[in-house]
RNA sequence: AGAGUAAAUUAAAUAGUCGCUGGUAAAUUCCGAAAGGAACUACGAGAGGAAAGUCCGGGCUCCAUAGAGCAAAGAUGCUAGAUAACGUCUAGUGAGGGUGACCUUAAGGAAAGUGCAACAGAAAAUAACCACCUGCGUGCAGUUUACUCUGACGCAGGUAAGGGUGAAAAGGCGAGGUAAGAGCUCACCGCUGUUAUAGUGAUAUAACAGGUCAGUGCAAACCCCAUCUGGAGCAACACCUAACAAAGAAGAUUAAGCCUGCUCGGCGCCUUCUUGAAUUGCGUGGCUUGAAGUAUAUAGCAAUAUAUACUCUAGAUAAAUGACUAUUUUAAAAGACAGAACCCGGCUUACAGAUUUACUCUAUAU
RNA sequence: GGCGAGUUAGCCAAGCGGUAAGGCACGAGUCUGCAAAACUCUGAUGGUGGGUCCGACUCCCACACUCGCCU
């Protein structure tokens, strides 16, 4: 397995959060931007302060990580993609299985999947 | 059985599969001149009682190796002890609350000085406005045998009993006493002081004395007294690397500067100050062995201290602990508060469920 | 992570141990044929909870929220 990298600066969030396409599921929304590297997905995580404190943020990082793995290996190559948390929604629905459907949801929406035969 | 008080503990466990962080070890592959770096494999490790708030105190780093005195600013404030230190803790004292177990308590000084006490009220602090009483006076009023009596007014004196207030009214209440009154005198209660006894001490108990007990309250108003405090903080600080633009002023032994002011003392000498410009990096160190933890013994009421033995127990940087399956515990459901960021000792705040120990009150039975 | 400042009516905002000034906006009334302007009136748990005090927006403590700075 390769690690997956994340991105780190704030610039580079903006980049994507600004010049990105918009996704939506029913907890997460996505931004995703096409990269120069066409070998590397990068990642990102923005949780705002204000939705939930540290521990339920840290939480919600991992469950969208642990996803992220699962679907690694079915994506294209070549983006930035940072996901949000929706400001609405109550934190006690951040389980595995509602991540799952969201971002299958949005994959598909954004056709990152490799069609396989 | 019900209601309650105090203290302490725990914060689900086990196995398997995939994945993450850093550590140790050997071999292989790739990059590189080398040092080394990356990938892969194995081993063992990997969030809390509050990690939180940042409210106090220390270590550590820089400012001089952080020194002396005065001032300013700030903190604490019953007693004794513990501690590296503390505004913390332990054991007591006083005051207040509770039937009780027990709980709360920033608790020095108002006789060093200044200030404040709105409204109401006679008066809010050197008492005396109304009032009560006595004596004298009046070409005053009424009255009488009579300056005889009463009243009014004026002057001189005595007193602090009474006066719809107010948070607070000049020790309280009763009796005697008096022209009227008053700790003026007395009994009881309170208050103050001295002595004795007990205690390391705060203080307690007892006896005696005190009526100038007529300087009331507020110090969480300024302040006084006692004790203490140099400043900034790991984004400190040191190093590597990238970028940029300088201009003005001052001083060089009559000495700039050294992070509150002044004086002394010290360091130190070609730089210092102001404005402007620049401010890059999955950078490196600081970064975890420490007033450390566990167990036992001894001293102490306790906080805690000493000795011996054993152990090494997170060091990340968009930030590591997750997901799935099975079993057990439970009546049922893995659920509360919550994520280390240099490190310790405390305080404060948040918190579902469960367990243990000691004790109190009420009711019933023996 | 560390350091510092603040919270008063819908908005802006003063003051201070003793009944919380003022302006804009909202509402009601006067005026007008109807409006505007003008005039009059109305509205406050002082972020929340404790303590000191006779009495707290003010003084002290704790908590909540908002904002700023660090090379």
């Amino acid at each position: 397995m390769k690690k997956t990298k994340m991105l780190k600066k704030n610039y580079e969030f903006k980049n994507v959060l600004t010049k990105g396409k918009y996704y939506s599921g029913d907890c997460i929304e996505a931004f995703i931007q096409t990269n120069k590297n066409k070998e590397i997905n990068l990642l990102g995580i923005a949780i705002g302060v204000k939705i939930a404190k540290a521990t339920k943020r840290n939480k919600i990082k991992r469950l969208i990580r642990e996803n992220y793995k699962n679907c690694e290996n079915y994506t294209k190559t070549g983006n930035n993609i940072v996901f949000l948390w929706k400001k609405k929604v109550d934190t006690n629905q951040a389980t595995f299985e509602n991540i799952k459907k969201d971002m299958n949801k949005i994959f598909k929406k954004a056709k990152l999947f490799v069609e396989e035969e």
